[in-house]
DNA sequence: CGACTTTTTGAAGTCCGTCAACCAGTGTGG
DNA sequence: CCACACTGGTTGACGGACTTCAAAAAGTCG
């Protein structure tokens, strides 16, 4: 097993289901992470940039939780980890700890019953705050994840646009 | 500081911005964590029944995220783990990340989108699976933390309860 | 019994999802 | 080069789900 995977756009980096092995390190490029629901449509669970960690998500479990799917072309890197070893390092397991509170954390900011427009905002603030590239995914992937219809999140954008206070908008 | 508090309903367990110390395992009773939103509205983040921790969402901050109030009488046990001593106990550090995740996975389950009724059912049986005590917060605490009008959430239960198959409802 | 909180119901308006169509950009084959 | 298909973005129209407002009913506690 290489360390460092170079994936094409739309390349699975692993699928929902498959032996969970070791975490990725993001280090170039964009993923998404998908749930597949009990009715068989896709959720977009979350988007991984650059310094961000791909499959600690099922760090306690035998099989991944999500699929992982790069958007963009991207580069990661396979990390040594795994449950036994770090069994016995506890400053592994502290910074294990914090990127998925920071993650927790992340996902309770856009909290359903907000108007889509607040959720929409946040967004693509949260992104912005997390790498510069311009928003590589797709309305219809924004709208998975934030659970709306594409087209809201295009009128969004669009309102975001117009109320724009000079500071450019994204793509 | 004594290792066992007991809470009256209503009383506050800590505030959100106060210095976090330690995490609490509840013992007995409900409590809710509540998170004041940027416009001073107040939304409920999730509810504690016994056997669940208090306070370890913000395990790696200066102070808490939340802050925490008894719905029911409650007792809780505070653990005597804090950063420094935990830093040095990798199976302990295993086990929060295990718990960590457990919530995280939870509050995955009722996705924004989802029809109303559809996420009060996933909240009722989720509650339900946890504990055995009959919903303790009103109709407005759960709207709140399933970002709905306490209406909706009414309306909801009826209709579940009408549909019933036998099985009784909630209170 | 009142004062209070919580639950429930009704009515009206709004936000958003769905459906449908069109546009712009890109790639492909003749 | 152009017709064509295809993907992603955008816009409009409409209906339904949910919020909001208002008020009554039911439970709680002094």
């Amino acid at each position: 097993m290489q360390r460092v995977r170079v994936l094409e756009p739309e390349e699975m980096l692993f699928r929902e289901g498959t032996p969970f092995q070791a975490p990725f390190i993001v280090t170039s490029g964009c993923l998404e992470l998908i749930l597949t629901m009990p009715d068989g449509r896709e959720r977009v669970v979350a988007f991984r940039v650059p310094g961000e960690m791909v499959g600690l998500e099922s760090w306690n479990r035998d099989v991944h939780r999500y699929s992982a799917r790069a958007i963009t072309q991207s580069t990661l890197c396979r990390l040594r980890w795994n449950k036994a070893s770090s069994r016995r390092n506890a400053a592994l397991m502290s910074s294990l700890l914090a990127k998925m509170s920071a993650d927790a954390e992340r996902n309770g900011i856009p909290w359903p019953g907000l108007p889509a427009i607040e959720r929409v905002r946040a967004f693509i603030e949260d992104f912005r705050n997390r790498t510069d590239q311009p928003l590589p995914m797709t309305r219809a992937q924004i709208g998975s994840h934030l659970g709306m219809a594409e087209e809201t999140v295009v009128r969004a954008m669009k309102t975001l646009r117009l109320r724009g206070t000079g500071r450019a908008m994204p793509d």
